[in-house]
DNA sequence: GTCTATACTTCGATAGAC
DNA sequence: GTCTATCGAAGTATAGAC
């Protein structure tokens, strides 16, 4: 019942994707979004009501999405430094697998948030809050030292987005041989989990010391 | 002789740091950029010969004034940790009198690097090759483990980039009351400092072992 | 749901006088 | 160096037939 009428919407939305992430929202072509997805134009104004909502139905999908994967994570019972492994594998993974998504992170974060209207932001407030309750869990359990959660979020997230992002960037300058820039995927995720236990390391070395 | 003749091209690279940075290059409008550097908009294209140009000539100076001051503390003779500090300390000042420098950042990495000439290619490869340089002569005195070059780079930068330049998002959500996500500019600085120290620091806790 | 044709607007860029 | 006036190219959005 009704399943072949969501592949339009669908096909436009990840056309849109491409196009947002490439040009950014005042650069992207509504012509280009129809074009790539293979529908007439009109229908993209059929669908969503303006550019204006493409986006804002493209960002809450996107935000969700990470969401669920993260919550996911922060659900098992994975002490809390697994948990951080695996909240910097799964992200590296979510941005390895959707090219585009930290284009669009690194466009909307420099817009200010401009477009986003309440669910989508609350949708993007909860990707920190959920750090935050691991990293809780882990200053609770003796594991980690205190840390403000924004701080830990984007100790996180900030390199994993401009790794990917600049990938383009990177191989230009590598291949110019201005520096050689190149790290692989999974030196990299290697080395961000490294960083991120090293973080939030209690002060003493052993695993469970008795806080008092 | 002539000090009046640079006024204008000056007011003019200041207008369009703000324009950029808050629209990007594609949603920047060159009238609004005459508009408030008070000149008239052919005089925009009498000194930079396009929109395009202008941006160009904007990136360059910007990434040569972020090198300038990252260059003169790795030419400091302080110890390779201080100087990490310092590094994270001068790149949090940089983007705290520049306001506009991040979003510029955030945007010209989403866009691949597509408008970016030779020149400013090298000049913003330079950045990552001096934090290189320090944690190099910090690995062969022994005080820091061996990182690649581009993950000590992006550790640093990209949660600076990402805090400035997620200020007003962070004040949004904030004032929703969705989640608290304040943290202030020097708690901030020093919790990166910290952080940078526990990334690099060598696998032994003594400041100065012998290698061999 | 889908397509054609087009109205309406905005914007980058320049011509040409002073 | 500076200003006015304007061209021409894109671009968003919709009307209306099927």
């Amino acid at each position: 019942m009704g399943r072949k009428a969501r592949v339009s919407p669908d096909r436009i939305l990840a056309a849109a994707e491409v196009e947002f992430a490439a040009r950014g929202f005042a650069g992207a072509r509504v012509d280009r979004i129809a074009r790539r997805a293979r529908v007439n134009k009109a229908m993209i104004y059929y669908h969503f009501r303006s550019k204006q909502e493409l986006y804002r139905a493209l960002l809450r999908r996107m935000f969700q999405t990470i969401g669920d994967r993260l919550r996911e994570v922060a659900a098992s019972d994975d002490s809390p430094a697994a948990k951080i492994d695996r909240v910097v594998a799964t992200l590296a993974e979510l941005v390895g697998e959707h090219a585009h998504l930290p284009a669009v992170m690194l466009r909307e974060i420099a817009d200010g948030g401009a477009r986003l209207d309440r669910d989508t932001l609350a949708a993007l407030a909860a990707l920190p809050a959920v750090v935050a309750g691991i990293v809780q869990q882990g200053v609770t359990e003796g594991a980690f030292r205190p840390v403000p959660p924004i701080f830990a979020y984007f100790a996180m997230v900030a390199p994993i987005i401009f790794y990917r992002a600049s990938a383009p960037i990177r191989a230009e300058v590598t291949d110019l041989h201005l520096v050689d820039l190149r790290l692989t995927p999974e030196a990299f995720v290697h080395h961000m989990q490294e960083a991120q236990r090293r973080i939030l390391a209690g002060a003493g070395p052993s695993p469970s010391r008795p806080t008092s």
